[in-house]
Formats: C-alpha cells, structure tokens, sequence
DNA sequence: CAGTATCCATAGGGATACTG
DNA sequence: CAGTATCCCTATGGATACTG
C-alpha cells in the first residue's frame, strides 16, 4: 500500500477545488504536455525535433503547451539570434525533478498498456 | 537522472502516435481519472461520497470517467441489490498498482503548486 | 440513492496561411 | 526555421430534469 497521507486532503476533499495543485495538476497530466515532458528528459530538443518525435501534435498545441510549462518553470526556451533561427528546449531542474514522477508511471502505463485496452480487467 | 530507455520509443518517437499506451495515458491522466484513483487509493467510496470528496465534479463526468477507468480494469464496482440503491467502488490489483506510481507524483505536485503557480520558475 | 437523458455553451484543438 | 494568426468544428463538460 501507499502512504496516502503523502497527498494533502486526500481523506476529507481530494485538493480543495481551486487550490493551486489542481492548476498545475492540469498543465502536468495535458494529453501533450506529458509527452513534451517525456521528449525532453531524454535531453534537449530543437523545437522542430519536437514536432516530428511529438507524434500528432499541432504547430499550435506544441507552442502552447511548451509555454505553459516554460511559465511552470519545467521547461527552458533558449533562442540563438540567428538565421534561420535555432530554439532548444530542455528541462530545468524542476522539470526534471517532475519527470523523474513520471516517468515510472509512463513505463508502468506503456508496459501495461496491451492487456488494459484488449483484455479489460481480465 | 532517470532511465529514459524504460519508456519505449522516447528517443524515436514518443509513444508511436496510435498505440494504445496513448489511450490508457489520456485516461489515466484526464483531470477527474486522476482525482478518482486518487479518492479510491484511500479507500473504497460510494457513488455519493466520491461526489462529494472529488469537489467539482459533475454527475455526469463522475459516471463517465468511472465507467472508462472500470472499463480499463482499474476500479471495481459493486452493486448492492438493495432499496435505496448502494453502489461502491474500490481499486482493483492492477488500479492499486497504477495509484501507487501516481501517488508520488501527486504528492510532488501539490508540494511545490504553490511555487510554481505564484513564483514562475524563480 | 445512484444514476441516465437531454440540452446547451465554450474551450480544446486541427488545418491552413502568413511572418520575422 | 520557428513560430503567430485565423478560421472553424467537434468534443468536453456543466446544468437541469427525470427514473428505477
């Protein structure tokens, strides 16, 4: 079993509605941001790597995103003033910290992922 | 740092784009999935407290989250034959494992929330 | 009590075109 | 190359009413 208790309020309320947890809960747990996270803590990635190894994602759902985690302090834009222009993302301290939670949790998902869909609770 | 190489694929691609471990990802990281599996690693709930414990929830979104997470094998319900109606819901084997990987991610986020909503990356 | 059904608003998100 | 801007559509999700 876990320690429960580790999570504030998980007995009475389950974060309190409009705590701050629940804002950065959404931005972590975003259909794209999970997989930017991903992408980056394998090392940093030019924005155009991103879109090709980001399978799927819009030019538009990739800019916003990475800038919600930029805001986060997850994630770190560097821009070099050159032409054509190069602009590298990496994960911060922070945002490595972050994805060192969830990555186990991406693994356990992806190991199990076959028998969840196929098979249901069999 | 963590061993990327755990999460198939992170350095080609991503998660392949339709393979299945997207579909499990987006339910077990969908804004109420979380909080459920959150309320029910607690302990087994009824219909009426989760409403109540996951604070904004719809009846609707209730039904509709809990339907796909037993669907997917990861929360069991069980249905009393009795009037009123009881009806309880508790983690199965596989939702206990899930919550244990989601647990300390949860309990990372709401430490450093405030941090990070007020704070940005300073 | 534990839902389902219905209606409706809005935001998520895709495609395309344009710019420094 | 690395984005923004725009249009547009659908799916998410809230509120309400109804039922076994």
């Amino acid at each position: 079993m876990t320690d429960v208790s580790a999570v504030p309020g998980v007995t009475d309320g389950v974060l309190p509605a409009q705590c701050p947890s629940r804002t950065v809960l959404d931005h972590v747990t975003s259909k794209w941001g999970v997989l930017e996270l991903l992408a980056l803590s394998a090392g940093e990635h030019r924005w155009s790597e991103l879109r090709r190894v980001v399978q799927g994602v819009s030019e538009k759902m990739l800019a916003q995103t990475l800038r919600t985690l930029a805001e986060d302090g997850f994630v770190e834009r560097e821009a070099e003033p050159v032409i054509p222009p190069r602009v590298t993302y990496r994960l911060t301290a922070r945002g490595r910290e972050l994805a060192d939670h969830l990555l186990p949790l991406m693994a356990w998902v992806s190991a199990h992922a076959d028998e969840i869909v196929e098979g249901g609770k069999r």
